[in-house]
DNA sequence: ATGAAAGCGCTAACAT
DNA sequence: ATGTTAGCGCTTTCAT
């Protein structure tokens, strides 16, 4: 292995020079930073990750904790995670993979080992039990998400109550009056997942103040839960016209049985998704919608986390703006009575 | 930071007798290793990872390489990944992501730098430029998926060969004399995916000795690209009765556009897909298939990296025999010329 | 602008 | 069965 006394003694300095030369921490006269940085490059010499970090105490990587229940929005996390990993890099991080259900240990065990100097949190439920760990480890955190309290923490999400607000904007400018949301499936709404709370919360007040009637309704994933729902809905509120939803497995199923019935989109019933691009792009029908930009919340989880990495206090909570894209699955109000 | 030294002190013994305690490398006595966990666990101690790496020259941490270009097969690799990372952890074992694009010089930094003892690598392809690579790099590597020259390469996977060839036997037995296979998106193939290629051939070949007669049309996802595929094949082939679907993108929209056009799925054509379960068995009908056991192949993946650096030498290909799950999308083939 | 040297916390010979 | 000790390769004072 090349080490840095061999880069010194290739390039005729010594080894804190060398080291100098690669963190940029005192000046460096021109011509034996430029033979220091050919002897690394002749040598091929990459420094001791474990050296370096027991050295600086910077291990330069940071944790990732993915969700311990996957199968729901399994893309979306993806894109996140996978961002992470590339934005981190960009700031001379690697990012270590880490599953939920090792959970509270995993935490322990990473910032007492040094492993990670800090880390971000996906999947935060409202009332998670990893938050009280979180403040408490000092070492830097940010969540992806956004729990009840929110004090001490730093957060990124997408602003899923603006989200809400907006998509019935959409349709009430539409003309629609009664509204229906096909919700996540009853179990996110149980383990108290914020985004899913604040995008009723946002949809139930701006139906409030635009004078629309709304209903929601929790829905499984697959055709057998959305066919259920939806039959319920019609038979609650049969002078439904518009539809929100925000379970991406609900999606599809629900164009097929509208379908089925009968019901045109947008004709009879305009449909608004809350999804990914690729979701609402290259269904069926190609969906009004507010995209979750997974990409952009990965990118702002890092940038957060190196500002307190870099000495920013905690406590910040950014909430990304939905943007609603209209399509082809939404349009006027049928007449009334039609 | 709690220290190696302050446990010893803490316990009354040495700092060796604490490493050893710890790593069980050599015989200590009930009494000693009792005290010494005792005051490990009173005092929160975690060895400090740099340090570890560096006098141990062993990180314990693998890299794990995800593909650069996600979208596709998307749930399959998370799932992979997180089984991987879940499986490394029962080893000691803590994992690094890697994204795709920085590709040759990410392993080259993570094995320069000893971040990294060994890595497993998702996605391959036939001709995988990173091949070369990691044949040169002296770190064991597992890959999940099966170059088109494995020599000297220790690999996981499917055996696709095997799937496609099940597939054929599924619906030959069920009288079905002619087929078509719905297959990936084109960029699949041009990259010259190893499973891809694998189960066409292993359908091919199994169609050719049952005298099947078999039809192979690359299919992109979504509505559009395979309703243009279906035209085509049943134009060429109107008596096409079964289908193989290896896409999982094109599941879905197959199901509807045969829906539409008012072929019943089984009674008149029957479909087989290759998928993961939760495809399989959430659509619209629950599909008979051969499952990707994305579980399955990460824990092999842990497995055969383990074996490796603990001394057995590469070049071993382990290929998981696939298993048929017959649902209700597949039936006899209807009576010729109804 | 550069060098010398003292650790960082741990592992693994080498003792006994 | 346990203790002593010499590093592992780097960062960072302290010197000059």
């Amino acid at each position: 292995m090349v080490t840095l006394a061999e880069v010194a003694r290739h390039a005729g300095v010594s080894a804190s020079t060398v080291s100098y030369v690669i963190s940029g921490k005192r000046a460096i006269s021109a011509g034996t930073r430029e033979r220091v940085r050919r002897s690394i490059r002749e040598l091929g010499y990459h420094p001791h990750a474990g050296a370096r970090a027991l050295a600086g105490s910077r291990s330069h990587i940071i944790a990732l904790m993915v969700p311990l229940r996957t199968e729901l929005y399994v893309p979306v996390m993806m894109e996140i995670a996978v961002t992470v990993a590339r934005a981190a890099r960009t700031h001379g991080y690697d990012v270590l993979l880490l599953t939920g259900e090792e959970e509270p240990d995993a935490v322990r065990r990473v910032v007492g080992s040094n492993l990670a100097e800090a880390m971000i949190v996906m999947d935060v439920a409202l009332d998670d039990r990893r938050l009280e760990l979180l403040r408490s480890v000092d070492r830097p955190s940010v969540l992806v998400g956004i729990p009840a309290d929110a004090a001490g923490l730093t957060c990124v999400d997408l602003d899923f109550y603006a989200t809400g607000a907006v998509c019935v904007e959409h349709l009430a400018g539409l003309g629609h009056r009664e509204i229906a949301v096909v919700g996540e499936a009853a179990a996110v709404y149980e383990r108290r997942t914020g985004f899913a709370e604040r995008t009723l919360a946002g949809i139930r007040e701006r139906a409030g103040q635009l004078g629309v009637r709304m209903l929601h309704r929790p829905c499984e994933g697959g055709y057998e839960g959305v066919s259920a729902v939806l039959s319920r809905i019609l038979d609650e509120r049969p002078g439904t016209t518009g539809l929100v939803v925000q379970n991406e497995a609900a999606v599809e199923p629900l164009l097929a049985v509208l379908r089925q019935r009968g019901r045109a989109v947008p004709e009879d019933v305009s449909v608004v998704a809350v999804c990914p691009e690729e979701v609402a792009t290259q269904g069926s029908v190609r969906l009004t919608s507010v995209a979750v930009p997974a990409q952009e919340l990965g990118r702002q989880a890092v940038e957060a986390l190196m500002a307190r990495l870099a000495g920013r206090p905690a406590g910040e909570v950014l909430l990304l703006p939905p943007s609603l894209t209209v399509r082809d699955s939404s349009g006027p109000a049928p007449a009334a009575g039609v």
